[in-house]
DNA sequence: AATTTCTTTGAGACTCATTATCAATAAGGG
DNA sequence: CCCTTATTGATAATGAGTCTCAAAGAAATT
């Protein structure tokens, strides 16, 4: 927790930017979950403990945490962009029902492993990547 | 060419639509490419060439056509949402210079036979996936 | 402490891709 | 050829996200 701040003020020093009060509320709410959020959801829940923050501060917050490796933004295909915090949090894809929208998370080390060798051959230096199964869960089949 | 105009044909009587010449026009203009386009190229390109459509039609043809298979929907990460026909295709996923745009295309059997492994792991039904690997390609490092 | 300089914020305007609306037009069966 | 129904196109609406800019806040300078 106060290590999860202290890497808020650290990555802030570093990008030139000020500690503030809404920056720590949006880094706070994010990690606060373990929920994959768009960035309204993260919005209406600060509003609701009455957070003074605005919709373009969250957008904004969010930005430099994705930036600095401290959130992942996942595009789930349809509708808006989720975020998860990466705190303590290894890496995983994911796999979502295309009917309930119900999103569960899986690790295959040998894909990530074959990606890099993707990458490679291509002559890419590899960033991040996206990949998700989209498909009917046991419940809605 | 005249087996994908059949084969138009024949979906959109499964789907008890008819058969119309801008949906024709469409169709060939998406199959005379093996580019990734978006909507809006595509509809450029068939005003350049005085056929009369709108955009709107676009859309509406592009959704019966990835919906029966024909077409593949890639969002590649940033703008809009590009296609690609399928036809005598085979499938691969994407390569994606996060600089200037460029996209490659790449086939790993390895990773296909993985990914329906997890889906059978997590008891879901997989429909399509989505695999992008974003980076920096050779000539913008 | 006051002043200056620079950053951040918030409200709302704006953008871009896509979808919805709906009157006018076109297909296709009878 | 007519009639019903689907399709089209122009345009409005939507949704997610970004931009703008004046006002407020921090930091540095005097």
């Amino acid at each position: 927790m106060a290590n999860n701040l202290e890497k808020l003020k650290q990555v802030l020093v570093k990008e030139g930017l000020r500690f503030t009060c809404q920056r720590e509320e949006v880094w706070k709410e994010i990690l606060s979950s373990n929920e994959h959020r768009d960035a309204d959801e993260i919005y209406h829940s600060l509003r609701k403990k009455a957070v003074s923050v605005s919709r373009a501060t969250v957008y904004r917050t969010i930005d430099v945490l994705v930036k600095n490796n401290m959130v992942r933004k996942l595009d789930v295909g349809i509708g808006p962009n989720k975020f998860e915090h990466k705190m303590g949090i290894k890496h995983h894809d994911h796999i979502i029902c295309m009917k309930c929208g119900k999103i569960e998370e899986f690790v295959v080390n040998q894909i990530e492993k074959l990606q890099k060798k993707v990458a490679e051959e291509y002559g890419f230096k590899l960033g991040r990547h996206n990949l998700q199964l989209f498909g009917i869960c046991k419940d809605c089949q």
